[in-house]
DNA sequence: TTTTGTGCAAAGACTTTGCAGGAAG
DNA sequence: CTTCCTGCAAAGTCTTTGCACAAAA
């Protein structure tokens, strides 16, 4: 995952003005590993900024989307972000449903799924969702521990 | 997929009343095997009932996929509607960027992918997207045919 | 001092909700 | 005839845009 050090040079170098509050967004992407919505950006800026508003975190979130210093995924539940990754291999990633952290799968499966000749193959996703060693969950919290049983939008 | 007359007697035994139009979303659902946008669905509805209102397209989309006759996916452009698959087994799919018409994947990576014990399992996705037979895109149109180098949201 | 960023206000896209009349069973 | 469905209107959520002032380089 991309430093704080990073993301701030990197827009510096892409010829954005380093701002206060752009440097508050790039320790805050820099230090926190999971994904985090335009709200939660909004409401951890609120406390060190007491007129932000919400229009200028959306400007900044998709400014540093653009860049390609955050990587922006659509949940089920909205649009999140997260510092751009560091590694440069292609990976995927296994994500905690608690924390929304990301930990690499190097495994990629695309050449495995026997795609016939036909279909011209563009990009994939393979995600594995759960609970990550600081999040486990009680085994009868009424969600299957079963990766076979599992389904999300496989269908 | 599920057919026209499964998705209205899955309907029927419900108790749900079978109107006109939710025949007519049955039919446009079985017949169609792609993805829909509720816009899409609202402007089909429109063509045959003028005095069609936004939120009823949204209630019975809502109403068939609470039921299970219908899946709903988050596109990066929005949330989009099929009917389900009708095979029962565990399975993955290949979606066209152009058609959104979808194509099962018998293979299902998890078990390959070594997540840690420490990581508790609970779901996982698994997607192709390219271009199906009926909508093959020229080799140069600036996107890649390589299965390794296409990404999406698998950082 | 020039260019870019920010807050404010407003609008836009998409989706949901309350209500009263109308249709299904 | 009872219950559910529909259209209408309104509101709610999330996100974007135009403008004038303020701040960065």
């Amino acid at each position: 995952m991309l430093s704080t050090e990073k993301i701030i040079d990197a827009m510096s170098e892409q010829g954005l003005r380093i701002t206060d509050q752009r440097k508050t967004l790039a320790k805050l992407f820099g230090e926190h590993s999971g994904y985090l919505s335009a709200k939660d950006v909004y409401e951890f800026m609120g406390k060190k900024y007491s007129g932000l508003s919400f229009d200028t975190v959306y400007r900044n979130l998709r400014v540093m989307q653009e860049l390609g210093v955050l990587e922006q995924i659509v949940f089920e539940d909205g649009v999140k972000f997260k510092a751009s990754c560091s590694e440069d291999h292609h990976h995927h990633h296994m994500i905690c449903l608690q924390c929304e952290k990301t930990y690499p799968i190097s495994f990629c499966p695309v050449s495995m799924a026997d795609t016939p000749d036909e279909f011209q193959v563009v990009k994939h996703k393979f995600e594995v969702f759960g609970y990550c060693k600081d999040c486990r969950q009680p085994a009868d919290a009424g969600l299957s521990v079963n990766p076979l049983s599992g389904h999300t939008g496989e269908h």
